[in-house]
DNA sequence: CATGGGATTGACT
DNA sequence: GTCAATCCCATGC
C-alpha cells in the first residue's frame, strides 16, 4: 500500500480530516485503521495554531503531511496529520483506530487491556503504536509513521459528524469524523450528530 | 521568571 | 459521577 502523497493533504483541514477516516495507519510492526479524526484550523481558537508560528506550533505551518506530535495534559502523545498549503496552521488529530497488525505488541504496551480498549482514544493510539515525541515533524509518507490510502473494503465508508470532544474553545464546530456504526471509536456521536 | 491551562486517561466515590 | 497525574509552553509581570 502506498503512502498518501502530499497533495492528499494540501487541501481544506476538515476535507482531509474526512478523507482519512477509513485510511490505514503503520508504526514499525503495527498498524491500524483509522475510523475517528477530528479538524483543526487556525482559523478558530480550539487549534494550537491560532495563537500564531511559536516554538511549539512551527510544525503546523509547515508542509502539509508530516506528523504534529505534542504532549497533552503532561501524561501522553496525541498525533496529528499537518494538512493544507505550508503557511496555513491545520492539522487533523487522529483518535481512534481499528487495530489490524501488532496487536499482540500494543497489547503489551497497553498493559494487557481488551483489544477495544487499546487504540479508542487519542492518547491511547499513541501508546499502542509506539508514537513518541521526537516522532514530532516526520514526514508522513516516509515514516516511522505511514498513512496509506483506503483498503477497498473502506471506500464509501459512511461518515458522521459531531463536536470534537475535550475543548472548551469553539465547541460548537461540527468537526469530529467517525465511521457511522464503528464499535472501535473512542466515544458514540452526540445528539448534534449527522450524516456527512 | 512565575504562573496556569490543557485536543486525556484511569482510578476511585 | 469526580479528580489527580504531569509537563510543555504561552502568557504576563
Amino acid at each position: 500500500m502506498a503512502a498518501l502523497p502530499r497533495c492528499f493533504y494540501e487541501r481544506p483541514v476538515v476535507e482531509v480530516a474526512q478523507a482519512l477516516v477509513g485510511c490505514a495507519i503503520f508504526h514499525g510492526e503495527c498498524a491500524g485503521v483509522i475510523v475517528e479524526t477530528e479538524a483543526y484550523h487556525e482559523s478558530e481558537p480550539a487549534c494550537h495554531a491560532h495563537v500564531g508560528v511559536t516554538a511549539r506550533t512551527s510544525p503546523l505551518f509547515e508542509a502539509p503531511g508530516i506528523a504534529y506530535v505534542y504532549r497533552s495534559y503532561g501524561i501522553h502523545a496525541l498525533l496529528n496529520a499537518v494538512c493544507e498549503p505550508a503557511g496555513v496552521g491545520a492539522a487533523v488529530l487522529i483518535r481512534a483506530l481499528e487495530p489490524t497488525r501488532g496487536i499482540e505488541l500494543m497489547r503489551a504496551r497497553r498493559g494487557g487491556l481488551p483489544e477495544r480498549q487499546l487504540c479508542s482514544g487519542p492518547g491511547k493510539l499513541t501508546q499502542a503504536l509506539g508514537v513518541e515525541l521526537s516522532e514530532n515533524g516526520s514526514d508522513l509518507r516516509a515514516g516511522p509513521i505511514v498513512i496509506s490510502s483506503r483498503a477497498a473494503a473502506w471506500r464509501g465508508v459512511r461518515l458522521v459528524a459531531d463536536r470534537r470532544i475535550g475543548i472548551t474553545k469553539a465547541p460548537e464546530l461540527p468537526w469530529r469524523f467517525t465511521a457511522a456504526g464503528n464499535p472501535w471509536i473512542s466515544r458514540p456521536p452526540d445528539r448534534t450528530a449527522v450524516p456527512v
